[in-house]
DNA sequence: TGGTGATGTCAGGTTTCTTTGACATCAGGA
DNA sequence: TCCTGATGTCAAAGAAACCTGACATCACCA
């Protein structure tokens, strides 16, 4: 796949909120577990309505999850 | 296609920076007319690369371009 | 009248994202 | 030791996003 250029700080927002599991964020947002997974490893840049998701669930801004390096 | 929740005030920034032309935004995002145009109506949401490149186009954030309804 | 620019639509293909399902590793506890 | 939970990997298939290319409409102006 297309290696992404958005990073995330999905982990670290994991652990803030209470150790939260992989597999409990992925429910919380509608995901499937791989599908996490793969998105916080940057796999790849998931999909701005998952995006949205993740944030909501975290209870914060999609710029705070989500990182776009300045220049291409 | 999916009918996205997302919405956006793409239309509403274009003419807020200089009557820009769909055709000029699509260039300096880097996605097709046809692509801006569909997002612009809200078809499908798009990609959370592509949603980075079209705030920064017009030097905004994310969350000044696109929308996610509170509940499902 | 005819031409041009901006916007919108459609069909078809390709790429990227997401899912399903199976399996592998590793730490910790009974 | 064995079991369980959390994390990670892989392959194959489906869905969604994005592309190319052609054409249609509408306003505007020479």
């Amino acid at each position: 796949m297309k290696p992404t250029k958005v990073t995330n700080s999905i982990r670290a927002l994991r652990f803030a909120h209470g150790e939260m599991k992989q597999a409990d964020l992925a429910a919380a947002v509608g995901v499937t577990r791989q599908t996490l997974i793969a998105i916080e490893q940057g796999k790849y840049s998931p999909s701005l309505e998952v995006a949205f998701k993740i944030a909501r669930a975290f209870g914060v801004s999609l710029d705070e999850v989500f990182q776009y390096p300045e220049e291409d």
